[in-house]
DNA sequence: AGTCTGCAGATTGTCAACAATCTGCAATCA
DNA sequence: TGATTGCAGATTGTTGACAATCTGCAGACT
């Protein structure tokens, strides 16, 4: 019986799973892990997270699941009520319309510093992006379209040489995301649109046009958020009458 | 025979201190408890958190401390470093000029909606700090005149009307001040400049000029940024010579 | 002398048990 | 019938103990 623990099923990770261990700890795990569920939408806004079900889910104590309880509430992903549990955060329209001046403010930044600082290199590389969003747009599939989207500004993000600006910006984004997994699914109407404005960004950027780069992200942000706005308004107006 | 707990000396605080429990976890009470007194440099930066240490001096187990010390991981004030402890996080002058990016991205945003939103109340609560500020400034008290414009900041930022801006913002001062109380004690020689600043601010907020208010945040976190780095290349170059 | 090995103490990581609180249901009483 | 009280199960809050890792120093070896 060299084995008596639930056993993972993967061979290939585990040699490399004690190798994480000793660089991570397992709170780091549990917490990372928690946040890629939520964001990916795998575990729905407002549910319940029990600890002793998320601890032998993931083969572990109480005490790690209980740290990564406390960063992810910290982070804003979740809500921690006393003697109650713990819940996947639930962001109200009032609450994301928040959200969205603010990412447009750290956006905006994004795009000044960006063009100040980017490389050829990752000029070329945006511009591949938004080829490739290029080609998504014409088979609808909304999801890939929205990795790219989120793979376009990670990268802008990156050029702006900011850590602490990019750390900021992801934080509201995953917020934002946990508003946006808890509606109903994107509107694909507006990707040729969208995409339009990447266009527009790039060029900016590209051309050193600091002011302009700035002015055209924080439109777009605000753009997308009445977007957002209108195809809730009118697609589906809570859930049924 | 009734309080066999090692007692906290004062009796007002100890009926309330049960109340407090029945709202609050220990961690939660810890972690304000760490972030007080890191914010406000009892504990030096860089100085390391032991976990023993802090359990036993507020009095509690080393669970909720730990839970503790992943929220402040996550908000920035500590860095934990796997079996090796937790450090109250140090800012170097770099990250510092990335804080003040923000924190002007921020700012301005906050003058911007403040100045849609603020009432007449908020605007003379505003003047009257300022006009704090004028007495203070003759006395030259540093410390009480970084509290009026703490008092300051905060007020504008309530009066934006938008808390995830307001949450944001002040993490990213936390931050700010995690650096600045690691340098010597903030110069006095520009007081009279930067309340002439606040002075400008109230007045763009007041009669509703969005872009004045804006642009003159910006500029007052843009150029404390060059205040603070002047007062350091030429006061104390690193500690002496 | 200088480097390496191997302990001993201290500190962190993790776990399992205990105490306190909450939630839902059933039995009781007006 | 309706409200209330009291329990039982489940869940969270907290603690203390055990395992793993790190750090510094003393002693041995080249």
């Amino acid at each position: 019986m060299a084995t008596n623990q639930p056993a993972a099923a993967e061979p290939p990770t585990a040699a490399q799973a004690l190798e994480l261990l000793r660089a991570q700890s397992l709170a780091t795990l549990v917490q990372s892990e928690l946040e890629r569920r939520i964001i990916a939408g795998e575990i729905a806004a407002g549910a319940k997270l029990n600890e002793v079900d998320v601890a032998s889910a993931l083969g572990v104590s109480r005490g790690p699941v209980r740290e990564a309880f406390r960063a992810l509430s910290q982070a804003g992903l979740v809500s921690v009520e006393k003697n109650r549990g713990v819940f996947v955060r639930q962001v109200s329209l009032a609450e994301a319309s928040e959200y969205y001046e603010v990412r447009a403010a750290l956006e905006g930044l994004i795009g000044r510093l960006a063009a100040e600082r980017i490389t050829a290199e990752e000029v070329e590389q945006l511009r591949a992006i938004v080829r490739r969003m290029h080609r998504v747009q014409k088979s609808r599939r909304a999801e890939e379209y929205f990795a790219l989207n989120v793979e376009f500004h990670e990268l802008l993000g990156r050029a702006a040489r900011n850590n602490a600006l990019l750390a900021n910006y992801r934080s509201v984004v995953n917020q934002l995301d946990l508003y946006r997994r808890a509606t109903i699914s994107r509107s694909v109407g507006n990707i040729p649109l969208s995409t339009q404005e990447h266009e527009a960004i790039v060029d900016a950027v590209a051309v050193r046009n600091k002011a302009k780069a700035e002015s055209l992200l924080v439109q777009h942000v605000l753009v997308s958020r009445e977007r957002l706005r209108a195809s809730l308004a009118t697609a589906t107006p809570a859930s049924s009458s």
